[in-house]
DNA sequence: CCATGTGAAAACTTTCACAGCG
DNA sequence: CGCTGTGAAAGTTTTCACATGG
């Protein structure tokens, strides 16, 4: 049951991989499989074999030799590897426009141990109203709620231009961590910290595979045209 | 003006900070800055100023030594490296939630050359509505729609359950490239590329880095303890 | 003199190959 | 015998150092 790691010198590509096959893992519970091998683990999330036993050995050694992993065994090494268990994480949105709104009904969030217990806005219309039975306050009373409630997350759901101050609110407020939705680069205090997820990035990025996919088949099928063509 | 380069062997991460890039560009555009220096990008982007010069580099020569970069220049140049120009992307949406809703309301994408066109959903009581003036049609009409309309972009924003088949009935379609919010991995052929944003790993991510920065502050002071005490 | 652009070194990540164990 | 766990090799990315040119 010892699940010692330090926690430093961990890149952030094996965190993202780690939470991957999280997801994976739970769902394989719900299917009912018991045992899986890296290489199942591996086809499920797009990683190689290789690559899942050595993410997994940076944390413990959790498998049987010459079997494999215990499906329920290893999802619970990998959530507390993610601190669950070890608390319900509670996390606040600044801004209840849509993305806001939209990030609080989806219950995506509640299912790895995260919860919602405030909402804030500047809009009079939306203080003191509810969305999905968490209170909408003022964003004058978010120190006082964040440090009350002891808020441990704070979702920027703001536009660009206000994001840089609802960081700097949050952090005075003493929140512990900070996942930003603003398309706005954001510095706080090295000891805060801020993951940024920006929705219009993923499109440019998209836009550019493509672009390159196409490419590449226009390629072969020159490479093609040209070998047919010498025949 | 000629922005030639070779689309294979750029790396991901290149692609994202290229396209973090653009976003301060435009930015500074907007402000009225005029030349900007490696140095300076790279601290709005949190990169390095070699970094910058470097991911640069791999698509040409875009700065006057000694000066430093245009900024319009710059961003007309990267533009066109992400496709902006050569086409208005067309977007359609599967899935309207209040993520779907919501990606739709936030018009972000709208400044970089992409349009949603369409939605889908199987719910009766949301076919034959409008979400900000985007038509919302059924499943069923999704092939036919994409091939009418030409549209570029899928993105899907269902549950996990239905991922999979929305993504088949896209590239069914002939969409060129998926943009997947569903917390599920998505296979489909080699030659569309697929793009997936899982906003409860991003949770999870956060969760991780929060405990190892209190570790660390922790640790820390640990160690200002023993050496107090040494004295 | 300034900041870019770029080979080369250092650091890091992934893959390989195989020892070790159930 | 099969699959994990792990040092070492191969490959990739980042940083360094400096030549180059306005």
């Amino acid at each position: 049951m010892e699940t010692k790691y330090g926690l430093e010198d961990i890149s952030q590509a094996t965190i993202s991989r780690m939470a991957t096959y999280l997801r994976c893992l739970t769902y394989l519970e719900q299917q009912g499989t018991s045992i899986l091998s890296s290489r199942e683990l591996a086809s499920l999330t797009g990683a190689s074999a290789e690559q899942v036993r050595q993410d997994l050995s940076v944390f413990g050694r959790f498998g049987k030799r010459g079997t494999g992993y215990d499906v329920v065994g290893l999802k619970t090494e990998v959530e507390a590897i993610f601190g669950r268990g070890v608390e319900q994480w509670k996390c606040c949105i600044v801004g209840v426009g849509s993305l806001g709104t939209a990030l609080i009904e989806s219950r995506m969030v509640q299912k790895w141990g995260f919860k919602y217990v405030a909402a804030f806005d500047t809009d009079p219309h939306k203080i003191g109203t509810r969305v999905e039975r968490i209170p909408v306050y003022s964003l004058d009373e978010l120190k006082t709620v964040v440090r009350r409630e002891r808020v441990a997350i704070g979702v920027i759901a703001v536009p660009a231009s206000s994001a840089r101050t609802a960081a700097r609110i949050l952090c005075e407020a003493g929140i512990r961590g900070i996942l930003n939705f603003a398309p706005q680069s954001i510095k706080v205090s090295e000891k805060i910290p801020v993951l940024s997820v920006d929705l219009s990035q993923e499109f440019l990025k998209l836009s550019f595979y493509i672009q390159r996919a196409e490419q590449r088949a226009r390629d072969e099928q020159a490479q093609i045209d040209t070998a047919s063509h010498s025949e």
